[in-house]
RNA sequence: GCCCAGGUGGCGAAAUCGGCAUACGCACGACACUUAAAAUGUCGAGGCCGCAAGGCCGUGCGGGUUCGAAUCCCGCCCUGGGCACCA
């Protein structure tokens, strides 16, 4: 038999099956808690049961792992979940498209996606997994909803809100960002509905300012979210209006040290005194032009801004500061939803103003001026900075700091104004008029009005009986026997309510739901939350900025006001891995680049997929499918094997150990391998850089071939050589964990590898014992030497002057410095 | 337009604190094994000039700081992402 063949017995299908079914059948990833143990709970963000794991899913899961397993090898109480985020649109428009329930499609899809996850060997505790279509789940979402109902952080109101045509219900601003829906891109249009919020505006301060204890997550994330809460200080102003009786236009301003500049005031068309305001010939006009403005005036993302149009009321207005009559203007740039739709046009000091101001001739006068003026700057220029007021009254002189103070104190005193902080951030809408969504527990009563549900009649169940037509209107609203109830409060006629739950809801606190998945009296037990809390390491992708990681910060708030935890923020340190991408886009079924997992699974193995995914780019950043990498990483598998198989065949005759070894091998193999662990280890803990890990792997198993029969001599070496082989497979673990435990069991452990310790390592033996210093002149490279570490700066200068090819370079040259750095470098500069 | 991240061989990338640029891998080439191919193994390789020794150039572009810059500073270009009338 060719040795070739000796070595290529390595079944991977076989192998990952085997280990797999070890793993499951004893429960090797469940954990309890363990005072007194260090815990670490790892999380990925739980997957939407679409119907197939994609590459983006083995990616995170597979950095998750890693992390997970080499967590557990250093000892700590490792708590590593996984569930389904499983109510959602996608299981309705099937059973509108194909006829099947929602129920059974998303069971079905997960319980195909289960098998996946299992055949990639996560180290899952699936004992802990959460569904949240089951009414076990979502009766808790319902609990927090009438808690915040309570508190009147949940609340009903009629509103204009986004509507999606396309997927037939409202969204969530966070949602629309862009004016375009998150799911499926169609533009949103603007309808007044009934519609419940809750009250994430309670929380807008504490989400800016619990920025501070964030510092392990990525600055953009942060960046993104402090955007998106938007706050500003300023102050409200009141512009006392003679032809309404006296009442006031209330503005909202950032820039009250610009007021004297002030020389008109505009209206958002939707502004409650915009009707009022306009003659009746332009009437009709405005009229036409709020519908236009709510078809679709949301700007999309690319497009340029509208041009700016106003209409002048012929009515004005009075500043409280000048005491002068400013005309009325209603224009579209002015948004009703921010601030009180309201503004004071400073044309000099603001680039809208002053475009509107151009267009339409009205005057711009100067009011604060730099305080370094630039000598080519003209008096009529746009001016947006701070500087020193002029021609402001009683203010002028002052700098634009000190008089946005005064001035604020002198509208409150006067009683016409008062500082203020606004917020761009909504309310939260979570009503969604569609089927498979956790049902608002509320039931409205003629008499009685808004009724919540009693917390014992929990759960409101979702239907099972429903009809998809895929027609306006949920579908819930055809049940009678959902919709016809008897008031809980006087037992009369009354009917449920029929919309659902945004999705999102259930992803705001799924992870305390992991500390105690059976929990039956709360969402979560207490005690449970607050060993396993907070999350120590969470990793997903950065497209739930603004959405769910928002959401489950802004949650985990209110349910510490409920008193069940002591946490306010749950996720400290946050990865937010990079997208997965093919031909130079994220892969997608439109795009036709989906590059099928099991099909790679089939091909190479488990292991070789998570090596190759891990390997090609660092999790933070895009990785580029390349279906050669994952053929690479297979093939060192292989090599890594057939190297398994020859050390330990040569290892087996027992009586052989009588030779001598090269010490020159010896020490090569024996420093790399305490360099190996000492960097493999840093990699995963400190940086999450698992590329460079596997690369120093790879190093490591080089060496380990390059020198493996130089040392089979002796009994030293051999012994070397063991150990060589057991850190090969130890650190291999964490990546590859089939491959790992296949080669620990053949080396005699009785134990799992995922239960051995990582290995240590001996600093002073992961040291070179020589370093090699170059020699520059003038900063080029012209020579290098080895000398003992830590040789002495006069000694590496020395021994650099004296090199042949250095004196042939300097010859007849005036040395002018040379500059020595211990173990790195002699530059000589002539 | 504003904000953020990035730009290094043919490709994915590395260089962790200002000190050998291109580790590790892919693709490529030569060789060995083979009747042959595949697989596997060994060796080579930034570009240009040169038989070679060696020299010059080189981390998007232009400048600067420094004995020394992929790394720090200034300006610009390009790519990706976010925000986009937020008063």
């Amino acid at each position: 038999m060719s040795k070739d063949r000796i070595y290529r017995d390595y079944d991977f299908s076989a192998v990952e099956a085997k280990w797999q079914r070890v793993w499951d059948e004893t429960g090797a990833f469940s954990v309890r808690e363990e005072p007194g143990k260090p815990k670490f709970y790892l999380l990925e963000m739980y997957p939407y049961p679409s119907g197939r794991i994609h590459m983006g899913h083995v990616r995170n899961y597979s950095i998750g792992d890693v992390i997970a397993r080499f967590k557990m090898m250093r000892g700590a109480n490792v708590l590593h979940p996984i569930g389904w985020d499983a109510l959602g649109m996608p299981a309705e428009n099937a059973a509108i498209k194909h006829g099947i329930h929602p129920q059974t499609w998303t069971l079905d899809n997960i319980a195909h996606m289960r098998s996946q996850l299992r055949r990639m060997g996560f180290a899952y505790d699936w004992s802990r997994e959460v569904n949240t279509c089951l009414p076990e789940y979502y009766t808790w979402n319902q609990w927090i909803f009438l808690k915040l109902f309570e508190r009147g952080q949940a609340f009903r109101r009629k509103s204009w809100v986004n509507w999606c045509p396309d997927c037939r219900t409202v969204l969530a601003n966070e949602q629309a960002a862009g004016g375009v829906c998150w799911r499926c891109s169609s533009p949103v249009e603007q309808r007044r509905m009934d519609h419940w919020f809750l009250k994430i505006t309670d929380y807008a301060e504490e989400l800016l300012s619990g920025h501070g204890e964030l510092g392990k997550w990525p600055e953009h994330v942060l960046l993104m979210q402090k955007n998106w809460i938007g706050r500003s200080e300023g102050a409200y102003v009141d512009f006392p209006v003679p032809a309404l009786d006296g009442r006031s236009i209330r503005v909202f301003t950032t820039r009250i040290d610009t007021i004297y500049g002030a020389t008109f005031v505009v209206l958002s068309p939707e502004h409650p005194f915009s009707q009022a305001l306009v003659g009746p010939a332009d009437a009709p006009k405005l009229q036409a032009w709020v519908a236009e403005l709510r078809a679709g005036s949301r700007l999309r993302a690319g497009e340029a801004e509208t041009a700016k149009e106003g209409l002048d009321t012929g009515k004005t207005a009075v500043n409280p500061f000048t005491g002068e009559a400013v005309p009325i203007w209603i224009a579209n740039y002015v948004l009703m939803e921010y601030g009180t739709g309201a503004i004071m046009g400073v044309p000099a000091h603001d680039a809208r103003d002053f475009e509107f101001a151009t267009q339409y001739g009205l005057p711009i006068p100067e009011v604060v001026v730099p305080e370094t003026p630039s000598p080519d700057r003209k008096e009529d220029e746009l001016f947006e900075g701070l500087g020193r007021l002029v021609r402001s009254g009683p203010f002028t002189g002052l700098a634009s700091a000190e008089a946005m103070d005064k001035m604020a104190a002198h509208a409150e005193e006067r009683g016409f104004g008062e500082k203020a902080v606004t917020y761009r951030l909504r309310d939260w809408g979570i009503s969604r008029q569609r089927y498979w969504g956790t049902p608002i527990p509320i039931i409205h009563c003629p008499d009685c009005g808004t009724v919540p549900v009693p917390y014992d009649d929990l759960p409101v169940r979702i239907p099972h009986e429903a009809e998809f037509t895929g027609e306006a209107g949920s579908p819930l609203e055809k049940i009678p026997g959902f919709v016809d109830v008897a008031c809980p409060k006087c037992g009369g006629p009354a009917r449920r309510e029929t919309d659902t739950m945004d999705t999102f809801v259930d992803s705001s606190w799924y992870f305390f739901r992991y500390a105690s998945p059976a929990e039956d009296k709360l969402p979560f037990a207490r005690e449970a939350a607050a060993y396993w809390m907070p999350v120590d390491l969470y990793i997903g992708g950065v497209e739930h900025a603004i959405l769910h990681l928002i959401y489950a910060r802004f949650f985990t708030k209110v349910l510490r006001d409920f008193g069940l935890t002591d946490r306010g923020e749950p996720f400290p340190h946050y990865l937010a891995q990079g997208m997965v991408t093919k031909d130079g886009s994220a892969m997608s079924k439109s795009k036709g680049n989906v590059v099928d997992p099991d099909e790679m699974i089939r091909n190479f193995g488990a292991d070789a997929l998570r090596l190759f995914i891990l390997f090609a780019s660092p999790p933070e950043k895009e990785f580029a499918w390349n279906e050669k990498g994952i053929e690479g990483c297979s093939r060192f598998l292989g090599r890594v094997w057939t190297l398994f198989r020859e050390i330990e065949d040569g290892l087996s005759p027992a009586g052989a150990a009588s030779g001598a070894h090269d010490p020159a091998a010896f020490a090569r193999l024996r420093k790399k391998l305490h360099q190996t662990i000492r960097k493999v280890g840093e990699d995963i803990e400190k940086r999450f850089h698992l590329n460079t890990a596997i690369s120093a792997i790879m190093e490591f198993a080089n060496v380990l071939r390059e020198t493996k029969d130089a040392l089979a001599a002796s009994a030293e070496g051999r012994d070397l050589l063991r150990r060589a082989v057991e850190t090969l497979v130890l650190a291999l673990a964490p990546f590859t964990p089939h491959v790992a435990e296949e080669m620990w069991g053949r080396l005699g452990k009785e134990r799992l590898v995922l239960r051995a310790a990582w290995p240590s390592f001996d600093p002073a033996l992961a040291e070179e014992e020589k370093a090699t210093i170059v020699v520059e002149v003038n900063g080029k490279v012209r020579d290098r030497f080895e000398t003992g570490r830590d040789a002495s700066e006069n000694e590496i200068k020395a021994e650099a002057l004296a090199l042949p090819r250095i004196r042939q370079l300097l010859a007849g040259r005036d040395v002018r410095k040379v500059v020595c750095i211990k173990n790195k470098i002699v530059n000589i500069v002539v």
